[in-house]
DNA sequence: TGTTAAAGTGTGAGCGACCGCTCACCCCAC
DNA sequence: GTGGGGTGAGCGGTCGCTCACACTTTAACA
């Protein structure tokens, strides 16, 4: 599973066709799902006959793999991005937010993509790709929720692995309701048709939500009692 | 859509052949997914001829759609159980991780099932299936998050709405950790390989995590600091 | 009550469309 | 003349779905 994905015709390539073939079928994989996504059709549409393709790739599900590590990569630039400053915890989670609102509208394909590997129930491909991808977020996460946790900006009774979970999985949940058909819907059963709308309002209350969890203990409830 | 996805016969048919049906269906459709999974094959396996299924049913499509129906309605009666009892809004936090946590190793079949459809993209389906099933558990959260609001429970500064999305994200989340296969591996990856050994663990730690979330306002804070 | 036709239940071989993938072939560079 | 880049017709397998046929039940009528 570690292997490389791809025969090295294809790493001898153009740039440029490398480039339009993962485009292609990051297009295509996104728009309708692996296994309804036809691989003679997206090597018509890459402009490379299907024979050159199986010179580039061993298999369909290859090519998949492929588009999928490009679009993870993508993502994770991002991520990466807003967190490099080192602002306080409740400062990066607004810029994560708001990182989310505007790629969903920018570049769908990759949340739609990641949303895809969601799906599989390959055993040796679900543990390869949940340690890389996720493994990759939790790293991010822990580091600075553990810095923010020594600095006292966040409450010391939690646990800080479940609570980068619960905090991901907000994020995810988001990321995928700005971008996923069937969340996208849910998102506006829970809060109406205009919640696309207004997406100041839903940083400022995600903010408040998490500002809370992040904040306070049981102890500061007795506290607040006296 | 709101269109029934039988045919007369399968209605006339034995309760205990229809069940099979479904349960075989369901059986299918959870371990393979929509597009692997073969309908030839189930009908076999129901011990039914491919003729008869296409007796009972107009499509493939539509089979998948009853069991989906099926399992969905399943699903819902636990949680409706769960909120019957008028306890306070942690306590049915609490229920409701029990819950989601049992049934996983229970029936993770209708999970699963529901997982499916969250990768559904077909408009006219989407939109009737996130107001059917999204629909019922954002009454049922919506309801007694008013009623907790109310009594004082919750904060009164938070958008009911906005507020019960997070909510049931952070269920929603959990239940796919506990079931799907990519999702418990990222569990893993987040909270430790022996995660799913500690359910207790789990349960107070979500919710710590909600009753802040719940409760604390940022006025509150203001509160703390003098 | 026996006859018959219509309607329903049930079968499974196999059609036809789709699609992942191969292979025989062409072209060009060195 | 060998090796790599590039082609696309088409093979082979799968699978949703049909249809001709057999059997059973219902019901209408003489």
């Amino acid at each position: 599973m570690e292997t490389k994905h791809c025969k090295p015709a294809f790493e001898r390539a153009e740039p440029e066709r490398r480039n339009k073939v993962l485009q292609t079928g990051i297009d295509e994989f996104s728009r309708l799902g692996f296994e309804n996504a036809n691989i003679n059709i997206i090597a018509k549409k890459a402009g490379i006959s299907i024979g050159l393709m199986y010179k580039y790739f061993e298999t369909k599900e290859d090519l998949f793999i492929l588009c999928l590590e490009e679009a993870i990569s993508e993502l994770h630039a991002v991520i990466e991005e807003v967190l490099q400053s080192d602002d306080k915890i409740l400062v990066r989670a607004e810029k994560l937010i708001r990182t989310i609102q505007k790629s969903s509208g920018q570049d769908s394909r990759y949340v739609k993509l990641y949303n895809e590997i969601t799906k599989m129930s390959d055993e040796k491909n679900v543990r390869y790709y949940a340690d890389k991808i996720e493994g990759i977020s939790y790293e991010a996460y822990a580091g600075f929720l553990k810095r923010a946790k020594e600095e006292g900006d966040i409450r010391d009774d939690m646990d800080e692995r479940l609570f980068a979970f619960f905090f991901d999985s907000l994020l995810m949940t988001l990321q995928f309701s700005y971008t996923c058909d069937y969340y996208r819907e849910r998102f506006q059963v829970y809060c109406g048709d205009d919640i696309f709308d207004n997406d100041e309002k839903v940083v400022q209350e995600l903010l408040k939500f998490l500002e809370s969890a992040f904040t306070f203990s049981h102890t500061d409830v007795k506290k607040l009692e006296k």
